[in-house]
DNA sequence: GAAGCTATTGGACGAACGCCCAAGGAGTCA
DNA sequence: TGACTCCTTGGGCGTTCGTCCAATAGCTTC
């Protein structure tokens, strides 16, 4: 049952990643332990230290690897198959899709205050905020969105504060607010969105 | 130099509440101990848990006090002195006044994150966030704008959610944003602002 | 001055922390 | 079969954690 040599070690790494993943949201980055984390992987304590040299090592991988996984996933690069939704509600459906208090928005937050007190994640996720922001703009831009990098980075900045607010808050949904941001968007400026894709 | 003996305790209660706050901003709420937070207000580790029953009893007390400082200075009842100045100026104010990576925004965002964990002070947040709203919702709709109490609360999680990515985006200013964010201010819908104000 | 009270000190307690390492299991190749 | 490599185990290291407490200081009231 066991995996080749090269591809054993790889699966553990990948558990403890997810293992870690899922406990920052649920306990908070700070408070996230070696034991735990390897309890949780269903390993052994000492395999943390083999396969990441150092705990924020392995917490700055695994929320990284855990981020570009939900982006992928709630906001594909082209959209999904039957067509082209509204760029505001496709971009709005992930408030339906997580509460607020869940591991997962949790982890984003997380991340976001780990990164004010560590450099090396502040780039990564600052790279990472940039992509999502410019992949927004730039579909806004072809619906003829009037300063689309600012809209895009006022609505990113919206989405994470609504999910924050949400948990205090839970008649945040879509539902509600989707109105109120279609405001941001302008549909009397530029030019109009092209008859054809692109690509 | 000592105070009279019932006001000695109140002194250093006030003045470990007053590190609380810095400390949650600086390291992160789960990362304030005991130790280094007697030691930041200049006290023995052994009167934490004189004056305070446990450690998230302190943190919370210092949490909830030190943000209602800030809205309080931050955002008056009442608009200062010189006549109010734009609904959405005044709000957005604050964006200059902190970097988004100082303690004292660090602190709002901790707050909302320990509050996922912690009933007791999601439920003082909860009601400190709705004061919130709805001072803004009442000033929205003297002004005439079409869903006040939505409208409310999309901004303020903007607000929130642009300290977040601030630190990510030092660009996000509010003279950059604000021009976008004024797109929520309807001017066209409901009554006019009465032209004297009511007090 | 004695008694009584609150405030304060500094350290003890067991538990958990991050990190490290000697030892051994398990697979591959000569 | 023996050498070699990678992976895994379980516990030890010194430190720090939250909480507690006996002892003491400073003040107020008799």
């Amino acid at each position: 049952m066991a995996a080749q040599a090269p591809e054993r070690g790889g699966e553990v790494r990948r558990r403890l990643l997810e293992a870690a993943a899922l406990l920052i949201g649920e306990r908070g980055w700070t408070a996230v332990s070696t034991r735990v984390l390897a309890e949780r992987a269903g390993v052994a304590p000492g395999l943390v230290h083999y396969h990441f040299h150092s705990l924020p090592a392995l917490l700055r991988e695994a929320a990284i690897t855990a981020m570009r996984g939900v982006l992928a996933e709630a906001a594909p690069p082209r959209p999904g198959p039957g067509g082209a939704p509204d760029v505001l509600d496709a971009f709005l459906s992930v408030l339906d899709r997580y509460s607020g208090d869940d591991p997962g928005s949790l982890l984003f937050i997380e991340a976001y205050l780990a990164a004010t007190r560590d450099g090396e994640l502040r780039a990564e996720l600052a790279g990472l905020l940039a992509q999502v922001r410019d992949a927004l703009a730039a579909r806004l831009a072809e619906a003829g969105q009037a300063e689309p990098e600012t809209t895009a980075s006022v609505l990113a900045a919206a989405l994470d504060g609504l999910f924050l607010h949400r948990a205090l808050n839970p008649e945040l949904t879509a539902a509600a607010v989707g109105p109120v941001l279609r405001r941001l968007i302008t549909t009397d400026g530029g030019a109009e969105a092209p008859e054809g894709e692109p690509a």
